[in-house]
DNA sequence: CTGTTAGCGCATTCAT
DNA sequence: ATGAATGCGCTAACAG
């Protein structure tokens, strides 16, 4: 069971009654053509049902006119908004993306990326992902590429940044606005960088604020439910009051809150709680949960917008974007 | 700036001093080949680190060794979970999946379905969406195919069908089997086909199990969280009791439950719940919600499956799969 | 403005 | 078992 649309532009040459170039330039237009020949051109395509053949014009061009993308968990909202975005931006563009899934296994991303260069795509959108840096910077040497969640050194410029650190600041910054001056604070492990930024977001929230941070107020967890309960049995157990927590993302935030419940302590009626990320059920646990959330959609369009232009050879800019402060009932109201 | 690896076939013939066809031999062995010169072509491919062009290939062969999948809102958790099957299925195959989404659109859809044509895709995987039966059968003629979400008259054989009306049974049951008789359902727009199944689905449980269905437990919503408040307001209205209620899908069941803690009515405590689809936070709710799933990943390896099967030639069966119920806690106790 | 021609890299007869 | 030759459909010089 194969398709053959037999018909190529040799057919519409004759049936036009030009030679096969012209065909190929109104097709193109890669050169100017007279309007009339134009006419009689693109009527034979449309009687004769024309497709081009991609492999034949890849052949001859050495063009694919695909993007490669390679995601992380594509069904997560987090790569899913990703897609969205750079799928909204190229559907205006002659370009169709290669979607792959990596699954965060760092063979299977490196087999992955193999894949689309043989598929011979004309650019490389990296989404997250275990790669090494080696690796990335031996891939923008073969093709154009832009790399989101990693900072490529020498690949600065093709790098999309998100910045944890303003979105630590303002958590924090809203928390202070409401009212708090003893903010708690439930790090992530501190041995990734991204732990550490929002640690010092918040910490510099606080200092602009001219409140002095309180070592005892921060205990460090692991971003996982568990390690959010049990850092909030330490803060409690080095006995300094605090009137609002913020935790270093929303998994070990729901474990602060189960902390919270089990001494009688309410949300945001008591205490204020802001999370970090926007996981999906954040959105319907009792009560929301504030959080920050890194505007995916927004971050695939820019992407998607930047290969573009690199695979032109046109000048681009990657934006500045910022996290995205979701303020829900968590910290609606600050009582005391 | 353009990758070439410029290597051909030509040169590793040149190195391993054979002709190309012998070359294109080992590398497709289409026909036996000396396992001494079949060495040596395979060592001059790995010196030179050849990579075959598809463009060409797909020129002389007609094929591209893709499938490509039209989805709807890939990021959605049901979609999302069928292009993990898909890409658990392919990724031992030698195909690629090219994936497109429709966003429900059917214009957009008819202008990716003709994409993914123009492209060359040996095979078409179409998973829900609003495309005309008429499209479909068309695209049935041009390609391989294999379709989700709808029967096409004529393709039965390359259709998944789940059964919501199972689906509907087995919720229903898992309450009678709780020990419930007067269970209330709150069901969709039922001028939609699925939302008649469940409801017949919820009928005929009750009639296998000898329980008369009683048309004032019935109250039609729209798959949203105000109609199922609304309709829950509506049974109240009607003065007769219940023990348990079937929502025709999650969203109108947090409405139920809205109405439900409105008068102090707990769940499961007092009243049982079972929604539909399983929605991502209703694993998160307070209690989480017992409710009937697709088993989305499972379907997708079916699909991708069957469709490796059709390109080949090969028999193929599509297996019936069921929708699958999951029991949380909004069902977990009947003490009345 | 338009036609002619030469590849692009590979699969595939047809010989040998 | 292997080599030579042909063509897949199109783009891109190159000539008019």
């Amino acid at each position: 069971m194969v398709q053959k649309s037999k018909i190529t532009i040799a057919d519409i040459a004759t049936k036009a009654d030009v030679s096969i170039s012209t065909v190929s330039r109104v097709l193109n237009n890669t050169a100017p053509v007279a309007e009339s020949t134009r006419q009689a051109v693109l009527e034979a395509m449309q009687a004769l049902d024309y497709r081009p053949n991609i492999f034949a014009r890849g052949l001859a061009s050495g063009q694919s006119m695909t993007v490669g993308v390679l995601t992380q968990h594509i069904h997560s909202p987090l790569y899913g908004s990703l897609i969205r975005g750079i799928l909204e931006e190229m559907d205006n563009s002659p370009y169709t993306p290669l979607f792959v899934d990596g699954y965060w296994q760092r063979q299977r991303e490196e087999r992955l990326v193999e894949t689309l260069l043989r598929r011979r795509v004309d650019g490389l959108i990296i989404l997250g992902g275990d790669l090494p840096l080696e690796r990335l910077q031996e891939a923008a040497r073969q093709v154009p590429l832009i790399v989101f969640g990693q900072n490529v050194p020498g690949l600065e410029t093709q790098c999309l940044q998100l910045d944890d650190y303003e979105g630590a600041y303002r958590a924090t910054e809203h928390l202070i606005a409401l009212g708090h001056r003893r903010i708690a604070h439930v790090t992530g492990n501190l041995a990734h960088s991204d732990a550490v930024a929002r640690r010092d977001g918040y910490l510099q929230a606080l200092r602009d604020n001219r409140i002095e941070p309180v070592p005892e107020l921060m205990a460090e967890g692991e971003y996982t439910e568990q390690s959010g309960l049990i850092a909030m049995e330490m803060l409690f157990g080095r006995g300094r009051t605090f009137s609002a927590v913020f935790a270093a993302n929303d998994e070990s935030g729901y474990g602060v809150r189960l902390a919270l419940y089990r001494r009688g302590i309410r949300v945001p009626e008591d205490i204020s709680l802001v999370g970090f990320d926007d996981i999906p059920s954040s959105a319907y646990t009792t009560p929301p949960l504030t959080t920050v959330r890194q505007p995916a959609t927004e971050i695939g369009r820019a992407a998607a917008e930047a290969i573009l232009k690199l695979i032109q050879d046109e000048p681009f800019e990657l934006p500045q974007i910022s996290m995205e402060l979701i303020i829900r009932e968590s910290t609606s109201r600050y009582l005391k």
